[in-house]
RNA sequence: GGAGUCGGCCGGACAGUCGCGUCGCGCGCAAGCGCAUCGAGGAAAGUCCGGGCUCCAUAGGGCAAGGUGCCAGGUAACGCCUGGGCAGCGCGAGCUGACGGCCAGUGCAACAGAGAGCAGACCGCCGAACGGCACCCUCGGGUGCGCGUGGUAAGGGUGAAAGGGUGCGGUAAGAGCGCACCGCGUGCGGGGCUAACGCCGCAUGGCACGGUAAACCCCACCUGGAGCAAGACCGAAUAGGGGAACGAUAACGCGGCCCGCGUUGUUCCCGGGUAGGUUGCUGGAGCCUGGCGGUGACGCCAGGCCGAGAGGAAUGACUGUCGCGCCGCAAGGCGUACAGAACCCGGCUUACAGGCCGACUCCGCCU
RNA sequence: UGGGAGAUCGUCUAACGGUAGGACAACGGACUCUGACUCCGUUUAUCUAGGUUCGAAUCCUAGUCUCCCAG
């Protein structure tokens, strides 16, 4: 049995991958989350989390939703096409409980991988990576 | 049985699957893999105080600025804690208190009120003293009026606050004017942890010394500044700096020209330092048990234990069983607080479902 | 994570410890055939809880919220 395991590799640490992300990425909404993504040259995708203090002032709130996004990206990791990706979390995320939230992210992977396959027709797509 | 006060403690338990971080061991050139270990709190929170630690500054002392403020003790230190005093609240167990000094100085008190600071007389009360008017008379004076100069602060009234209280005497009316008791001030002695205090005793003073210092201020004591994003080490790429050697006597600029000076070349060396990495980083004013000293905070001694260390940031997800609370006849359903370490400690403050233990107080009933 | 500021009508702002004032806005009225302008009037506030004081927006303490700085 394959481990959905969730490594270091697997996660976005360096400001300068953030940057990238912020200046030229694609993007998908949900109700609660909203992502960015932009394709890398690591054969396998990775994900950094921002949970600003607007989504809620108490650190055990953010914690939680940090967590499940991770659990959620766990799972799905393997499916996956190789982006960056960058999960925003919205205020409303906050109160709502677990499963729902995780259901949502099932959701918005699920179009990350069809936005993908797009986006792998078309080389040039603004979507498409422009490391080099 | 009911109501309440104080102190201390817990704040879900067990099992399984997947996943994450740390430490250790083994394998491997390495990437990594395997096995094991440990993995949020009483407040981790607010950042309101105090320390350790690190760097910078610094002879000593003073000033400024800020803080603290009954007394004694505890402590590394504190604005914390303990004990005591005083004041207020409570029938009580107990609780609360920035609680030094307005006889060093300066200021403030709106409105109301006669008067608000070494006070004052509006309504009152009085008619003793001086004057006035009226009457009587034995011509010395007497009586009356309350008109003027006055006396007074009992009573009324204003105000947050009006210069001891009650009673008796006293008086024209009154007043510590005198006296008794109470209160207050001062001094001495005893008590009290050499204290705060004013508990006791004695003597003495007729008696304010009004309020406000979380008003300026005075007095006593304390404080150098920054903070782990402190600080230390390694250190690319690119750009730039310093030095040496070689080469050229070349080109350009300064200069009328030569010498000279500056820039341009190649090689080598050097330090600073950005990204990034490593470290600081968790064994400590530590925890548990027992003994001794102390009213207590706490201290001393002995034995045992190791209990998170991330870095775009681990401690999570799912399932089952059992607790606990609520709803329901039942099957069952729903809920299970406040809240997440970031250099580390000591406090304070704030948030918190529910529950446990101990000590004590008041009320009712029974014996 | 650390450091530092602030909070007054719906909005922007004033106020030696002594009645919380002004402008804009809102509402009502007057003027007008109607509207605008103008004039008159009314309503509305000291972030919260304690304390000091006779008296607190102001002084003190604790809390809540907002903003700024340090990468």
């Amino acid at each position: 049995m394959p481990a959905a395991g969730l490594p270091r590799e697997a996660r976005l640490r360096r400001a300068g991958d953030f940057a990238a992300l912020r200046q030229a990425s694609g993007r998908l909404g949900g109700r609660c989350f909203s992502v960015r993504y932009r394709v890398n040259d690591l054969g396998h995708p990775r994900l950094g989390l921002a949970i600003s203090k607007r989504v809620s002032k108490r650190a055990v709130d953010r914690n939680r939703i940090k967590r499940l996004v991770r659990e959620s990206f766990r799972r799905a990791r393997l499916e996956l096409p190789p982006v960056d990706l960058m999960v925003m979390a919205r205020e409303q995320a906050c109160g709502l409980p677990g499963p729902e939230l995780l259901a949502e992210l099932q959701l918005l992977w699920k179009k990350l991988r069809s936005v993908k396959v797009e986006a792998t027709l078309k080389p040039d797509d603004p979507t498409g990576t422009i490391v080099r």
